[in-house]
DNA sequence: TTGTAAGCGTTATCAC
DNA sequence: GTGATAACGCTTACAA
């Protein structure tokens, strides 16, 4: 790889001209530029960021931390993430936290490390200690946080949704599904849902689950109708689960949605393509993405920030897994 | 942050003393060390990479590029990958290429910059300049190379099984769905089975489609049956296309997979879940991913590899889009 | 066993 | 307008 040392030789100028000319301040006269520019084009010279990344103390990189990649809520997330950051010139050092503590602060010590000059996170511990101490902007992403720049969707009324129109539409015994107890967004909406229950004095029982992957969906799924054979409509932790829950649900011959209503959460591809296609709340996580990248950048580039704690609406996605009723 | 020198002062010794510690190489005596291992430990420092990745012009970054996260083969590539990165202290730059051989060059470009010591890319052009002028080890994932390392399942192979399948499972006006010209392991699935279907002189058709993307799956799906109303077999590009084209059946009244049989591609997570569940030819996603990244950690550490070109084998998954056989 | 100093590829300060 | 040169934080000869 030539070096800028190399450029500055063949275009017969110092090393600092040719910083000049690459950065554009100071004074360079428009020939020695155009030589510069020359050798640079015949040297096929390109920057080492490392060296950058010393000198100013600051890359252009930004550390992403997801739970999980291969959980099909989050490559959405990360897409618009990567999308807005590619076209601002940043880069991704990409890591799945597992939602472990250990894993966390391992990442985001390296990202410490290589200097990045940013972090977007999706944690449960937003006040961690790993957080507070760094001097670099973060933000957190698909999770709340009051103090501290974040964007998410407004889970507990998406709870509050699910559970309005499955009562309206009828489910006299309802099952909440309780997902993985340190989730925050998982705790939020099943708080929305039993929010609306007990208001509506309606008749539900809770099903607790440990995580949402996918061979673990399909037992607490088979757990739904074993402990609550009379269910006859299930607000799911996510759409994973209530997509178990529906195969489980036709397993037993059971009719979607005559006997049985499901209503999922997330609205991730699946949900569309499912048969039947299945009713959910919808989260805007591409976008949410995208609004994170912005946001941190606008962190970064200093911008004075008016609001940095952005929440997103949530919306019923009336598909087949729920009745038809009059609106 | 606590830097080096910092550590040295505290400990009232010269830098070199500590990067001796700190890499366990050159002679040190026991109490010294523990002294410096004492200030390490009050200063809470940790050794900034970016310096180490100058002088020793290597760091500890992989860059990884892959097609398209959203679409859900490609998730548990990237966390396969990840997973064997993680553990081995090598850390991810992540991009989407979109096929772009724009954006590739980008990111290649960027990695370069950034001293990644090695690349994983599931590229169209392995033989593009931009890989064959690198000189760290690119290993190529879900791409065949014949002369450079990569890692793919045997995609011809996967396409015959699925036209024998289908064929001894008696459909009779097979659809050959081909999935996108330039993506290259969708023509060789696509090769396959039409080699098989030749073979047998089995009557077939074949619709030419141009993305893996949802909506226009859906576009493609209704193609299928508008174009050949009597289609009684249909192999899809992917399991996306696939779930496309049973929901489209149903939506026209067809039973699958007694009216019409539908083979996916990939075995994703949908397709387990799908209902009916998909038949499907399974590429073992995650683990391709954690052999390309042991095969690339050891190209970077120098080991002779005996087998650079490794190919998964598939099969086919038996679900319920097709209809049972004796065997 | 330890310290001094050069060097990795940049940027920015200060002379000229 | 341009060029030396110190500095960024680290590793590694080489000296002591």
């Amino acid at each position: 790889m030539a070096t800028i040392k190399d450029v500055a030789n063949q275009a017969g100028v110092s090393v600092a001209t040719v910083s000049r000319v690459l950065n554009g301040n100071g004074y360079v006269h428009e020939d020695t530029r155009s030589k510069v520019e020359q050798s640079i084009r015949e040297l096929n010279y390109t920057p080492n960021e490392v060296a950058r990344s010393l000198y100013k103390r600051k890359s252009k990189l930004i550390g992403l931390l997801l739970p999980d990649i291969m959980n099909p809520y989050f490559p959405q997330l990360a897409r618009g993430v990567e999308d807005e950051m590619q076209e601002n010139d940043y880069r991704l050092i990409f890591g799945n936290s597992d939602e472990s503590k250990k894993k966390e602060t391992e990442y985001i010590q390296t990202f410490v490390q290589n200097n990045v000059v940013g972090v977007i996170s999706s944690t449960n511990n937003p006040d961690a200690d790993m957080y507070a101490g760094l001097n670099i902007p973060v933000v957190f992403l698909d999770r709340t946080s009051s103090d501290r720049p974040s964007v998410y969707a407004d889970g507990r009324q998406g709870g509050r949704i699910a559970a309005e129109e499955i009562v309206r539409r009828g489910s006299k015994a309802i099952t909440v599904i309780q997902g993985p107890a340190d989730v925050r967004p998982a705790q939020e909406r099943f708080e929305g849902a039993v929010e609306v229950l007990e208001q509506q004095a309606a008749a539900y029982q809770v099903l607790k689950t440990t995580s949402f992957s996918l061979t673990d969906a399909e037992e607490f799924a088979q757990k739904v109708f074993s402990e609550y054979p009379d269910t006859d409509g299930i607000i799911a932790s996510n759409d994973i689960m209530a997509s178990a829950v529906v195969k489980e649900a036709f397993r037993l011959g059971k009719r979607v949605p005559e006997d049985v209503q499901i209503i999922g959460f997330d609205d991730i591809l699946l949900s569309r393509l499912l048969a039947p296609p299945l009713s959910t709340i919808h989260q805007p996580a591409y976008e949410m993405g995208r609004e994170a990248a912005r946001l941190l950048i606008g962190l970064i580039e200093g911008q004075r920030i008016e609001k940095s704690n952005i929440e997103f609406s949530v919306e019923f996605i009336e598909r087949q897994t729920t009745r038809k009723v009059e609106s």
